[in-house]
RNA sequence: GCGCCCAUAGCUCAGCUGGAUAGAGCGCCAGCCUUCUAAGCUGGAUGCCGCAGGUUCGAAUCCUGCUGGGCGCGCCA
């Protein structure tokens, strides 16, 4: 890698300057940043200007000058390989401007070559045993746009972090326990008796689920040979179990496959319930010395009208050990567990399985459960990092539109995967940074038109599709490595392609560690971009495919390794990477 | 009252773990198709980077306070 060469140039050169008593012993990790302007070659370091402060700080002594020991530096190195151009040049306050030997970019771009889909890959992770877990949506009901966002967010970090070298499992978490499965169940049944005349009506409750989708639920139920006539009482547990899986199978995992997100389990709060994993979980914490019976005080903030607060001692988990603002309940007064509880539970379950790193990704609304949960699996001896993703406000032709799950009047994930297709969808969720609040215009995303950026993205992979393609078609030429060739690539806007896509390893190692899946998106636009004014300057002059052979076969090779770098990046991203696109029919004026 | 997130061009947003003259898309204006896809490209205008301090060679970026907006703060799930 070009950059960890010329790293590796600077760091002998520092450690000579140890040597001769310009630096006190010690690591000296170089930094090089690609500069925007041309002008200050193609690295920049500010190697100088950090050591200088680095030296003053650990020895007392006054600081020595900046562009000094830049000079001191350059003085120092050691270019036995060849990759200068030239000295590198001093300046501003002490930055070396470093320019590279061009062969030195003709070369790198072999990798490409050599490492096909697997370029962009590396091993910073080590294999670790690494667990993503997202969506997580309660199977009461079909997916909303929300989920969508926070399904992309997890399903493109899992992709980053393999590419990054971890060893990556995605779960779902089923909250197919608790309240809000008994409302279900209630619907359905109320639902049902709807449906089979001459049984007594059970009223929906207010508090029940109201879509139209609970209608479906019921029908599936009475074909399955579920009896309405019975009491709620005596059925409630099998119509949850069934109410539960018809959902997460009709609708949810439905929706996930057409987002073409595939998990590796789906895991059952209600097997932790079933399989009394809560109480050993605790029991856990007990032998940690992190429980306790405590008298809360009341919550702040909140009305608490009819359900009055009675300070009364409750089983609870010492978080604040772990910087949480106050100690959380794990039992109920009337001794069942806390819905944290089972939380608990199953991230202690996580450990037990043997993943090292925990990854959860959450929406906003989740925001004020980060701390506890961090707390209890740091007591645990894990280590969880939550994702939390700003919520998504809906907004139809300008207007905000809001949304309410009981109400049914919500835009489903269905809707928009169908209308708008799964590329464009996660495109559209991936184009802001996950702590920006999302407007989605609901509208907006269903135009098949330029005002939706997947196309750009992908008509720049089909633009090299197309003229691959063409050589191949009218000359029998198909793109190669050929070293000797390389040298043809002069221009300019070419060298800047080649260090566009060698970014790429970087940039994928970047978004991984920081877990930010958008950087992906406008690396490919930015790259996309820089591909299409190539192309469009040179079209008339200098096109790729020529009488020359020797240009041919080196931009044939470069438009290939552009063309395997964005399909690379889509597939971090989920997208389709197409080899060919129809122009959209053209406007009548 | 407390905690977390956000504030950058007319609008929507990037800004790489502190770097040199802050960028892109949309929108507006003016151009570019006999020749590898014009779903493309080129040029033009617009910024007290919310406000006020601090840290230092250097701050949109880090720290503190403030203002404005979002989310959260139950033995619910």
């Amino acid at each position: 890698m070009v950059k960890e060469q010329v790293a590796a140039l600077l760091r002998s050169a520092l450690q000579r300057c140890v040597q001769d008593g310009l630096l006190p012993p010690g690591e000296y990790p170089v930094q090089l940043d690609s500069p925007k302007q041309a002008a200050h070659g193609d690295f920049a370091a500010n190697a100088a200007m950090a050591f200088a402060k680095q030296h003053a700080a650990a020895t007392g002594a006054p600081k020595p000058n900046p562009r000094a020991l830049a000079q001191a530096i350059v003085d120092r190195i050691e270019d036995r390989e060849g990759l200068l151009a030239a000295r590198p040049e001093i300046a501003g306050p002490g930055f070396l401007n470093i320019r590279l030997a061009q062969d030195v970019w003709h070369k790198a771009l072999r990798a490409v070559w050599e490492q096909r889909e697997r370029f962009g890959r590396s091993d910073a992770g080590h294999g670790l045993r690494t667990m993503v877990e997202f969506v997580s949506a309660n199977p009461t009901g079909p997916m909303h746009v929300g989920h969508g966002r926070g399904a992309v967010i997890g399903d493109v970090v899992a992709n980053l972090l393999e590419r990054a070298g971890y060893q990556v499992f995605r779960e779902f978490y089923i909250n197919d326990a608790g309240g809000q499965v008994w409302r279900l169940a209630h619907a359905v049944l109320a639902r049902a008796t709807e449906l089979r005349p001459g049984v007594p009506r059970v009223p929906l409750d207010p508090e029940d689920y109201q879509g139209e989708y609970v209608k479906d639920v019921a029908r599936a139920w009475l074909d399955a040979g579920g009896d309405p006539s019975r009491p709620f009482p005596e059925i409630r547990e099998s119509l949850r179990g069934f109410a539960t899986n018809w959902i997460l199978k009709n609708l949810i995992e439905e929706d996930l496959r057409l987002f073409g997100i595939r998990f590796d389990s789906f895991f059952s709060e209600k097997l932790l319930h079933d399989q009394d994993r809560l109480s050993a979980a605790i029991r856990m914490l007990d032998e940690k010395g992190m429980t306790a019976m405590e008298v809360l005080p009341p919550p702040k903030g909140v009305d608490i009208d009819e359900e009055e607060y009675v300070p009364q001692p409750l089983k609870v988990v010492k978080t604040t050990r772990f910087g949480d603002d106050r100690d959380r309940p794990l039992l109920k007064t009337s001794g069942e567990p806390t819905y944290f509880a089972a939380d608990v539970a199953y991230h202690f379950d996580k450990l037990s399985r043997g993943y090292r790193r925990l990854i959860d990704v959450w929406g906003a609304d989740h925001g004020g459960y980060v701390s506890r949960m961090k707390a209890v699996v740091a007591a645990m001896g894990g280590e969880l990092e939550v994702i939390l993703f700003q919520l998504v406000n809906l907004v139809k032709d300008g207007q905000p539109y809001r949304m309410s799950k009981r109400a049914a009047n919500f835009v489903t994930l269905r809707e928009l995967l169908e209308t708008a297709g799964p590329d464009a969808t996660r495109v559209f969720f991936l184009l802001r940074r996950g702590d920006m609040a999302l407007d989605f215009d609901v509208c907006l995303a269903q135009k098949r038109d330029n005002s939706n950026p997947v196309f750009y993205v992908q008509y720049g992979h089909a633009r090299c599709a197309a003229i691959l393609r063409r050589a191949r078609e009218e000359k029998g030429v198909e793109p190669r490595w050929d070293p000797d060739a390389m040298g043809a690539l002069q221009l300019p806007e070419e060298i800047d392609l080649i260090k566009r896509v060698l970014q790429f390893p970087e940039l994928v190692a970047h978004a991984a560690s920081a877990l930010e899946p958008h950087k992906v998106v406008f690396y490919l636009q930015e790259t996309i971009a820089q591909f299409h004014g190539y192309y469009t300057k040179y079209k008339k002059t200098e096109r790729v495919i020529s009488g020359d052979e020797r240009k041919t076969t080196a931009r044939l090779y470069l438009v290939w390794a552009v063309k395997q770098t964005l399909a690379n990046a889509l597939a971090v991203l989920g997208v389709s990477a197409p080899e060919r696109m129809d122009a959209p029919a053209a406007e009548e004026d």
